[in-house]
DNA sequence: CATATCATGTAAGAGGTTACATGATTAC
DNA sequence: GTAATCATGTAACCTCTTACATGATATG
């Protein structure tokens, strides 16, 4: 009989990332931060809470606190079976919560100027972000194929935002 | 003195629906669930307590419960200021949380063959949820420019999310 | 009269954010 | 020696989901 810890997918990142060797909470916030940073936010306090309830249900075993407390986490093996149980069962439905186009629907009680403001300040977030993506993108080239396509996920989201933003009616967009 | 009640997007969601009449809980499912579903998920609990919630903070009235216990919500002066405030302060950033990504990152820990099923099962729902965009897109038609501009967004994203799916090379894929 | 649908809500818990509190070590 | 950064964690609160509980009305 096996105690199925059900894994969310926060942690099962984690569990992941011990993959490659033990690492504090202060680690992982950065390896997740920059491995996934892009597609799965995550905060210092989530690290710490997954990381003890996780310690608490075996996945993980804390070891001996170093200097300035560090506190090396490794995997075990009902961490590594539950992380595999996870990655087996595949993504779940992504939740879509796109604020812009809330805001878009509501944008006949907004002044066509304002609008026009908000979307344009939006549409550079974007444009920034598309910039930051092919950087990356050049950076990590012939490294990791799944690292690269997962960027390439972010370019073509952000290529096909931008496009859907310059074909916008001027009805909407609030531009004469 | 403004008694600031910070909106969060459902709340304001919600205010923004009433601007068409009052409307009760059930209903304001329904309408939220069509008209901004495909982009802003909310349940019949957060409905219901959003309400107790603007209506103890005076944006909103409930009035007479009628047949079967239906309570209709009305717009208060103040509902419509802290709509407008919320609307004019623009899109939140966006929190891009994508699981799929997340399975891809740790691809390498999932056997080939599992990862093609998993990322053709995932393609296929993407390509249904396309489908039932361009329907919508042609009921629309000529109706809400607004509506039709978030729509152009969703089909938007699913076509770019495809056309990655199809780009993808076979290592990342696990087909031979 | 039985079943489906309408309609309200509460309870419990998971997940997530922000702010607070504390102290060690390194770099200047 | 003082400022930055490293490192751990707790507390409070908000948001969101799932399950539970209850009853009225319409449809067949």
């Amino acid at each position: 009989m096996t105690s199925e810890h059900v894994l969310n997918p926060t942690a099962a990142s984690l569990l992941g990332f011990l993959h490659d060797g033990p690492q504090t909470g202060w680690d992982l916030v950065a390896t997740a931060r920059l491995r996934i940073g892009d597609f799965w936010t995550l905060t210092r306090s989530q690290v710490y809470r997954e990381l003890a309830a996780m310690s608490d249900a075996g996945l993980v075993t804390a070891g001996e606190r170093g200097p300035r407390d560090r506190r090396p986490y490794a995997l075990t093996d009902a961490g590594r079976a539950a992380f595999e149980a996870w990655l087996d069962a595949g993504p779940g439905d992504e939740t879509i919560r796109v604020p812009l186009l809330l805001t878009l629907t509501f944008g006949r009680h907004l002044p066509a100027a304002r609008r026009a403001e908000v979307l344009a300040e939006h549409r550079d977030r974007r444009a920034q972000r598309l910039t930051r993506y092919r950087n990356l993108a050049e950076d990590l080239e012939g490294s990791d194929a799944f690292a690269e396509a997962a960027l390439a996920f972010g370019i073509a989201y952000e290529e096909a935002t931008l496009a859907w933003f310059d074909a916008l009616p001027p009805e909407v967009t609030g531009e004469r």
